[in-house]
RNA sequence: GGUCGCGUGGCCGAGCGGUUAGGCAGAGGUCUGCAAAACCUUGUACAGCGGUUCGAAUCCGCUCGCGACCUCCA
């Protein structure tokens, strides 16, 4: 059942919000450039992903039927000194270069799995495409804007941005100044016919440890060429949404349209998402100068940047705070923030969950409505989850004034009240992706945990009956030790798990 | 140096021409055996200087500050 609702992306390539078509009505087909799995995850991957998971649930949410294709780049991603990712790794941990990229890319998936992201539908391997990079290679020599140079392939730059007039239009860029400013002594320079052109096909030096036969030399695939290739084959030579970091744009992104546009004279999509980069305390995250944090830390609080651990639901609501084209700042405040915040969330659904109406009236409902509808047109605003998240906190007050008898649920018609639960758990859980690790401590055991406590509360309240203070306040004192906190309220005592 | 973007109350962060964003923290109150929680009330912020407009945080210009990309990067 789709949702009938327009919506609006911004548009990198055309540096405005556009309204959202797709090429075929009720289907999406979606890449996300994904991971080079040379190292440990970086949390600034990790805000990416998140980003495109919820705006890939929102999708679906929407009832489109979606492929969400992202990739893995175990190949071809050159270093500064020309050497490969995959084989500089191996070389130093003295592994087989799949050996690694099967270590970090599993390490990827665990890290995916612990922030709560969906599997995408299709994450072809590069290593696995060789063969249709190499016909891309070909296809794109054919159409005149590939030459060959002692094995290798490089793109023409100069003669693409001259026929075809695109070059440039992603990242705003000129090529006189990019072959004013690159810089000469990378990348076998002296082989190319300009400091712009970029390598499609590079022959590798003896000791290169990953490898393929092509008919121009033993060698490997550019870096750009797997995502041009891998998106063509599962989506179709132009598709709906590429997205990726910002930092992509170029010349990665760049790169990546000029091959499609020259191997088959095709956009490959319609609509460029860009994310934003992550920062510590105002810069970006660097290893070097120690302005950094991996997302172990984050969850250990192991770090000199955290004054405690934080847990992977709090970072997505932490996340969530912010509009995925903004730069995201992690402090030690604003983490704390979150959390609270994403407890009272949590806390609000477990009352609304519980709320019942008679029905009797329904002055109520035009503001609950009025509210559900806002949090549904804020996503289709180009996934402005932050001012989502706001409207679903202008309701919390009111589900906890119903359940205190501040407001009159009953004032509520029984669909108004199913249109709010709807609204929570549809977008906490199945858009925002959040988990409700408050009550998820007691999912396997409930029975006995309610029982337990149903135990305790009930004699504690016999203890406060008979004004023995020393003995309720022991048991809720042992209990606030245990992170169990009582609340005692009009109609008895409740208890959550902190 | 080139390209692009940003500067919002104590902190984080939406808004982008006129209407309460929201979260966290703070203050006052209600409730409570005391607490906690919850609820109610409360803050009059938009870097600075000019300009456009009936009206600007929101548009234009300049100044200052910050960031990203230009080289591997999510």
């Amino acid at each position: 059942m789709s949702i009938k609702k327009e919506l609006f992306v911004y548009n990198s390539i055309q540096r405005k919000k556009e309204k959202f078509e797709p090429i075929n009505e009720g289907f999406i087909g979606m890449y996300v450039c994904g991971p080079t799995v040379y190292s440990d995850v970086h949390l600034g991957n990790v805000r990416t992903f998140v980003s495109f998971d919820i705006i890939y649930r929102f999708l679906c949410y929407l009832g489109y039927k979606v492929r969400y294709v992202r990739n893995i780049t175990d190949v071809g991603h050159l270093l500064d000194d020309g050497e490969d990712r995959m084989s500089k790794g191996a070389k130093a941990e003295n592994l087989e270069p799949m050996e690694v990229a099967q270590k970090y890319t599993n390490g990827f998936h665990d890290m995916m799995r612990i922030f709560n992201t969906l599997q995408p539908s299709i994450e072809p391997r590069a290593t696995g495409h060789i063969l249709e990079q190499i016909e891309m290679v070909q296809d794109i020599i054919n159409n005149g804007y590939g030459y060959e140079k002692n094995g290798s392939v490089y793109f023409d730059t100069v003669k693409f941005a001259e026929e075809k007039k695109t070059y440039g239009q992603l990242s705003g860029r000129v090529i006189d100044e990019l072959m004013a400013e690159s810089r000469s002594d990378l990348k076998n320079q002296s082989e190319k016919k300009h400091p712009s052109d970029f390598a499609i096909w590079m022959k590798a030096s003896d000791d290169h440890l990953m490898k393929w036969n092509s008919p121009w030399s033993v060698g490997f695939p550019g870096w750009h060429l797997e995502c041009s290739v891998m998106s063509t084959k599962y989506l179709g030579e132009t598709f709906d949404i590429h997205g990726g970091g910002n930092d992509l744009k170029f010349p990665h992104h760049e790169n990546e349209i000029a091959q499609n546009v020259g191997a088959c004279n095709c956009q490959p999509c319609r609509y460029w998402l860009h994310t934003n980069m992550l920062l510590m305390n105002g810069r970006k995250m660097s290893k070097s100068d120690g302005n950094t944090i991996t997302p172990e830390e984050l969850m250990t609080g192991d770090s000199p940047h955290v004054s405690q651990g934080y847990d992977p639901m709090v970072l997505r609501f932490f996340m969530l705070q912010t509009h995925y084209a903004s730069t995201l700042d992690i402090t030690d405040d604003a983490l704390k923030a979150s959390e609270k915040g994403y407890k009272r969330l949590m806390q609000a659904w477990q009352v609304l969950q519980k709320l019942e109406t008679t029905g009797a009236g329904n002055s109520e409902d035009e503001d609950v409505t009025r509210l559900c509808d806002m949090v549904l047109e804020d996503m289709c605003d180009d996934f402005n989850a932050p001012k989502a998240l706001s409207r679903l906190f202008e309701l919390v007050p009111k589900i906890n004034s119903y359940k205190e008898g501040h407001l009159d649920v009953n004032q509520l018609s029984a669909d108004a009240l199913r249109l709010l639960k709807e609204t929570f758990s549809g977008f906490i859980f199945d858009v925002f992706g959040l988990k409700d690790v408050l009550s998820a401590g007691g999912a396997d055991n409930g029975n006995v945990m309610d029982g337990l406590m149903g135990l305790i509360t009930e004699l504690r309240q016999g203890a406060r009956e008979n004004k023995d203070w020393s003995t309720s306040d022991k048991i809720r004192d042992s209990l606030a030790a245990l992170n169990i906190q009582l609340k005692d309220g009009k109609d008895g005592t409740s208890w959550t798990i902190n």
